[in-house]
RNA sequence: GCUGCUGUGGCUCAGUCGGUAGAGCGUCACAUUGGUAAUGUGGAGGUCACGGGUCCGAUUCCCGUCAGCAGCUCCA
């Protein structure tokens, strides 16, 4: 690798290699400049050049590392870009973000689709200039005074929010100067393979209090082949997105008639029914009792439970013979009042009650989405009451039940620990023993999680298990809910050991979350072709002509009567016709059968997984279906899938 | 809820610079009875999301409503 010098000399070290290998016999100046993109010519891997705050810290060349930067350069370039088209637009501010960056900009004429084709071109001529991209730093005053002049007033909002003994850095890139903590490439050249991809608007600052901005999305790669490798990767996670799948398998529907209200089909439903008796088996092993709880109850109940002050802004309620009610958005009141329904003795606890129950929440119209948001759902929900003593115990079985439920599936997942919110009930030593009672469960089982400050309920902190949908968006699924204030609320108690009454401590948790939900992320997951196990279809018996069509309503007959779910497919087809079509079903499992099985009583099995498995006779088959059903084994699929 | 975009047969989409619409798939009928990803022919199916306005005339232009999409905000 060959760096030329700020004064022309020029000096070779071995490559790749770290910045920091070469930061000992180079000055600061020098090494910026090694950074502007004089490396033998070659300027890709410059991406992971990154500077901070003048100093030199994790440089190699050759890594993923300095993606950020990269990106972060690109999101300035087309700052820059912008105020050379539209100089009156104001900045706000402009990060790099997973896979890409985005600006939010305040620009009086709307910014619409075509206009990002301008702001791209306008980038590569920025890009074409090279320009040096230089650091300096000015005191607050002078960079408030700076911005002030310069006319924008997100920049001196942004400023003024500093300490004031703060040193304002600055980067410079001709002649675009943009507030900024850094770090970024040495010069605009590098930044070749780079796409606006969207426009959203976005409050400033977050708040919807405040303006509405505009945000202009983008991805930058290093090499042109990896922006086209996102891309696609993009367009196939696209269409693994369940609401297409939903429709094309024909697992679920949407209507107008009831936006947010999602409608099961059959297919949906075998899915649903299948998660549930799975749900029922692994909860009566772990010790839990199912009850059902009405889907309406009066105001005073929510009054009590403090929905009604807390949560009525997204409840549906009605008027019964002058009184009001509401359509459960939880089901814990429900489950206290069984709890209620007998008197309770320390010998009984903790007791596990499980329910899966229907919520109805007014989501507010544009949070709308898919199965993962919608506006009545189930959930698998339970409620454990207990001794204090017992709490860290039942956390470490709930958690490990939930883990063991993501296991099956393969899902990777994250834990977040939310702590007591503003807008809460209880007193201080109770959130201190809820929160740490979360948290210590979650450090004996040695789990990794993050903390939400002030993110929890407004009866408990929560622990909260997030799952991925097929771009990579996270949905809450599991969540665990520590609750003192509720047992208080309704007065619920236990008779102790010593004949006293004392009063419980509950749990919330679900481990779907929202059935619906889950059925969302594990269609994205699966991209529609479900293990055996849960496909609403098993197999499909595909007849190579009508002359077969009997031997098929036998094969049929013997495969329904050990519980499969099967099919015959009756129609007047080739047989290429129907494996396409069975195939774009995503079936696991074709049985193809002609005159050379129906003689000999075999079926040829055509699986999702392996291709042609060649002549087997029925009997075989079943055993080895029943049992990878019986197992809830997830087959790897090998073979090619299309998808329509 | 906010910003931007979108809304045409069951599905995927084309089209109308304003003169009431097309294709493929699916569906139905008929013929074909075929060995591992699409047999052929024919038929049915749409008040172009809904409500106003402009116009001789609106699916097309304008306004509003509803719904969807992306993002934001929210999410017990």
């Amino acid at each position: 690798m060959i760096i030329t010098l700020k004064d022309g000399s020029v000096k070779e070290y071995a490559g790749p290699m770290s910045v920091l290998d070469i930061a000992s016999d180079i000055s600061e100046g020098l090494a910026r400049m090694a950074c502007a993109g004089e490396l033998d010519g070659e300027v890709v891997d410059l991406r992971t050049v990154v500077d901070k705050d003048c100093h030199l810290n994790i440089l190699t060349f050759d890594s993923e590392g300095g993606a950020g930067a990269f990106r972060h350069t690109t999101s300035h370039i087309m700052a820059q870009a912008i105020k050379r088209l539209w100089p009156e637009v104001k900045l706000a501010i402009g990060p790099s973000i997973v896979d890409g960056f985005y600006y939010d900009i305040d620009s009086p004429r709307a910014i619409v689709a075509e206009d990002l084709e301008k702001i791209e071109a306008e980038m590569k001529k920025i890009v074409k200039e090279a320009l040096p991209i230089t650091r300096f730093t000015k005191p607050r005053e002078e960079a408030i005074a700076y911005f002030k002049e310069k006319e924008e007033p997100y920049k001196v909002e942004l400023i003024e929010d500093l300490p004031e003994d703060a040193e304002i850095s600055f980067y410079q890139q001709g002649e675009f100067v943009d507030l900024c903590a850094g770090p970024h490439l040495m010069s605009t050249k590098p930044v070749k393979a780079f796409k606006l991809t969207s426009l959203a608007g976005a409050y400033w600052r977050g708040s919807e209090k405040n303006k509405m901005l505009t945000r202009i999305y983008g991805t930058a790669f290093a090499k042109k082949a990896d922006l086209d490798a996102y891309i696609t990767r993009m367009e196939e996670a696209k269409k693994r997105d369940h609401r297409k799948l939903g429709k094309q398998l024909g697992l679920f529907m949407m209507r107008d008639e009831g936006p947010g209200f999602p409608f099961f089909l059959p297919n949906g439903m075998i899915l649903k029914n299948t998660l549930l008796d799975y749900w029922r088996e692994i909860h009566r092993k772990a010790g839990y009792v199912e009850i059902s709880t009405p889907i309406m109850l009066n105001r005073q109940l929510w009054e009590t439970s403090g929905h009604w002050d807390h949560y009525r802004e997204n409840m549906y309620t009605t008027v019964i013979d002058d009184t009001d009610f509401a359509i459960k958005p939880m089901n814990c009141p429900g489950g206290i009042l069984v709890y209620q329904s007998e008197p309770r003795s320390y010998r009984d606890l903790p007791l596990r009650m499980g329910e899966i129950g229907l919520v109805h929440r007014h989501e507010k119209s544009g949070q709308l989405h898919g199965l993962m948001r919608v506006r009545c759902f189930n959930q698998d929900d339970a409620h454990i009451f207990m001794m204090p003593e017992q709490i860290k115990d039942e956390i470490k079985g709930v958690v490990k039940l939930i883990d063991s439920v993501y296991q099956l599936f393969g899902f990777k997942y994250h834990v977040e620990l939310s702590t007591r919110p503003e807008n809460s009930m209880g007193s201080d030593e109770d959130w201190e023993m809820a929160t740490e009672g979360l948290r210590s469960a979650l450090d004996d089982l040695g789990l990794d999680y993050v903390v939400n400050e002030g993110d929890g309920a407004f009866y408990g902190p929560k622990i909260d298990f997030h799952l991925e949908d097929s771009i990579g968006r996270t949905w809450q699924c599991g969540t665990i809910q520590l609750d003192f204030q509720l047992p208080l609320r309704f007065n619920c108690e236990y008779i102790g050991q010593d004949g006293e009454k004392h009063r419980p401590i509950m749990i919330h948790r679900v481990a779907f979350g929202s059935i619906e939900r889950f059925i969302g992320i594990l269609i994205e997951h699966y991209a529609g072709a479900f293990p055996t196990w849960l496909a609403p279809v098993q197999v499909k018996v595909l007849p190579i002509s009508d002359k077969y069509m009997d031997y098929g309503r036998k094969v049929l007959e013997k495969l329904n009567e050990a519980g499969i779910r099967a099919e015959l497919d009756t129609k007047a087809e080739k047989i290429g016709y129907k494996i396409r079509e069975a195939r774009l079903q995503k079936i696991p499992y074709m049985l193809i059968v002609g005159a050379k099985e129906e003689e000999e009583g075999l079926v040829s099995v055509r699986s999702r997984f392996l291709g042609d498995e060649g002549q087997k006779p029925l009997d075989a088959f079943l055993s080895d279906v029943k049992q990878e059903i019986a197992g809830r084994v997830s087959r790897k699929v090998e073979v090619q899938e299309e998808t329509k």
